[in-house]
DNA sequence: CGGATTTGACCTGCGC
DNA sequence: GCGCAGGTCAAATCCG
């Protein structure tokens, strides 16, 4: 009978223990194999037990043998309990780490933005054109590249060059040309829903009706959320008439742009009657086989699923855009000499420029100035990377009323975007843009080139065989630059932890736009996995990244091009 | 025949 | 007020 007594405890204790590191484990959510180890013990502590209260013929030794592994039990568990804290604390650090990374880059844009009321003031009187900003960055580029194509772009122009504020790129260096414009009324406020003009359903631009139902009170707000509707731009190298979003278009208007000898596209989506969202298509001036689509508003319908990628590019790029122009408002922020600030991380430069000096201007020569424009470059070649600056540039009006945004997801595959956006048309892989792949990857350690490389093409990839990913970090990117900013925080570890904020932002939007969704993951993400768990992120392995690949292609290039 | 595209006309905003 | 440019409309046309 002592035995059973003293081994119904030891039962009892095992269970306990269980129970114990169940809830520990449980609440710190830290599932560890020492935990599974002592859950296992128990488990075979209470199993053993059970067959002792029903057979009391058990010898001593095993009983010590139990209260051994019991010991040890326990032992582990401390250790695990350990390992717990201390896992909580660098959980801790990191927080503390990308909030003050968040904080110390909303400074960086506020410093850079700030000069823009006191400039602006002035020179609007003498029909200069104000400011816009231009947030710079730039992934795998390093901050002497950036410099470069400032300076290329600076020295080409010394007429026509409105100032930049402030840049914000983010590019891989490449020489892989791809980009689109997108154009999105989603104002933070309206991107939900805008009843002024997706209740109305047609309503893009709304002059003609409104003009003749409304007053001239609403008519004041109609123009107010006229100016607030922003439009993203993507530029992409696509042969295709246009490129593959999901949508579908139907063309009501073609014209020549004045700017631009290609005719200039208009379509409007039909997947829903009275749907308000319309896309301009153009190709460009300088290089043929880049295409521009300008997307604006909002769909009033629920999209394909090849469709939302797009769709939340250009939701968040106009979010970018228009959370970029409330802050570049803001009051009393002094202005700050041109500076650029580059992080490594896993052999990728982050640069943020700060290009309030630098006297650039980046603004889309073919989209009007009535609208902000946030421009998704992905391109870096000669004809549409440094002079699609300077091509702009030299095409800006000088009564631009907004800023322009230009995220530069350039890269050096040129021959991977083409055959996903480009419906399968042939790639660009015959280009010489292939052939210096690695040898533009400046990222500005050399002891890392190889990591960087891999680095580099693998998001290179994601990011431009997959509008998906793009969108992800247009996501990421706008939820960064939305979130408010608070003065007075550190300041030394902001720029070196600014890239671990950018990809945890990543990988957060990642995991809310796909985690839901399983499917096999492709290589670029495992890649993308393995360099995101190296800066504290947490990444999940299955998620999926919808290809555009049933868009229409209205055949209609060939028109186009006779016109 | 129905849907999509073309294309000239028209509207609107802006600068001079 | 006029001219210009961007954007849209709608009849004509094309196409599957």
């Amino acid at each position: 009978m002592e035995v059973l007594l003293t081994k119904i405890p030891s039962a009892d204790a095992a269970v306990k223990q269980e129970k114990n590191i169940a809830q520990s484990v449980g609440h710190q959510e830290v599932y560890t194999p020492e935990v599974r180890k002592i859950t296992y013990i128990g488990r075979k502590l209470l199993k053993s037990s059970d067959l002792n209260s029903s057979s009391l013929n058990h010898e001593d030794l095993e009983d010590n043998k139990e209260v051994d592994e019991l010991e040890s039990a326990k032992a582990e568990m401390g250790e695990v309990k350990e390992e717990n804290e201390r896992l909580k604390m660098m959980l801790e650090q990191i927080q503390q780490d990308y909030k003050s990374l968040q904080l110390r880059f909303f400074e960086i844009l506020q410093q850079g933005v700030a000069k823009k009321p006191t400039d602006s003031s002035a020179p609007s009187h003498n029909g200069e054109a104000p400011e816009p900003e231009l947030v710079s960055l730039s992934l795998g580029r390093s901050s002497t590249d950036s410099k470069k194509v400032e300076k290329t772009t600076s020295s080409s122009k010394t007429k026509n060059v409105p100032e930049i504020k402030a840049g914000l790129t983010l590019g891989l260096d490449s020489k892989f040309q791809l980009s689109t414009e997108i154009v999105s009324n989603p104002s933070p406020e309206n991107s939900s829903e805008e009843p002024k003009e997706d209740d109305a359903g047609e309503t893009w631009p709304p002059s003609k009706t409104e003009k003749t139902t409304r007053n001239g009170d609403e008519d004041q707000v109609t123009q107010q959320s006229h100016v607030k509707r922003a439009r993203v731009s993507v530029r992409a190298r696509c042969d295709a008439p246009t490129m593959s979003d999901g949508c579908h278009w139907r063309k009501y208007g073609q014209k020549i742009s004045k700017a631009n000898p290609c005719p200039r596209a208009y379509y409007r989506c039909t997947v829903a009657p009275g749907c308000p969202v319309r896309k301009q298509v153009q190709r460009c001036s300088e290089d043929m086989s880049v295409l521009i689509t300008t997307y604006e508003g909002n769909h009033n319908h629920p999209l394909p699923v090849s469709a939302t990628a797009m769709a939340s590019t250009t939701s968040a790029g106009a979010s970018m855009l228009l959370s970029g122009s409330s802050i570049s408002q803001r009051p009393g922020l002094s202005s700050t000499a041109t500076s650029t600030l580059t992080t490594e991380l896993n052999g990728l430069s982050f640069s943020l420029h700060d290009n309030s000096r630098a006297g650039r201007f980046y603004l889309s020569n073919f989209t009007s100035p009535l609208f902000p424009t946030i421009t998704l470059d992905l391109t870096a070649s000669p004809s549409c990377s440094s002079n699609y600056f300077n091509g702009f540039s030299t095409n800006f009006p000088t009564t631009a009323r907004f800023p322009s945004t230009n995220l530069n997801f350039s890269s050096s595959e040129s021959n991977i975007l083409p055959t996903v956006w480009g419906n399968g048309y042939p790639a660009y892989g015959a280009t010489p843009y292939n052939q210096t792949h690695s040898g533009n990857l400046n990222l500005g350690n050399q002891q890392c080139l190889a990591s960087q490389k891999s680095l580099t093409e693998t998001l290179t990839k994601a990011i431009t065989s997959d509008a998906s990913f793009l969108s992800v970090i247009a996501d990421a990117i706008s939820s960064m630059v939305g979130s408010s900013a608070k003065p007075g925080d550190q300041t030394d570890r902001t720029v070196e932890s600014f890239g671990q904020s950018l990809m945890q932002a990543i990988s957060q939007n990642l995991l809310t736009q796909n985690g839901k969704e399983s499917s096999s993951a492709p290589s670029y993400f495992q890649g993308l996995t393995s360099l995101s768990a190296q800066t504290g992120s947490s990444l999940q392995s299955s998620l999926t990244f919808p290809i555009f690949n049933s868009a229409s292609t209205p055949a209609s290039d060939d028109k186009e091009r006779r016109n």
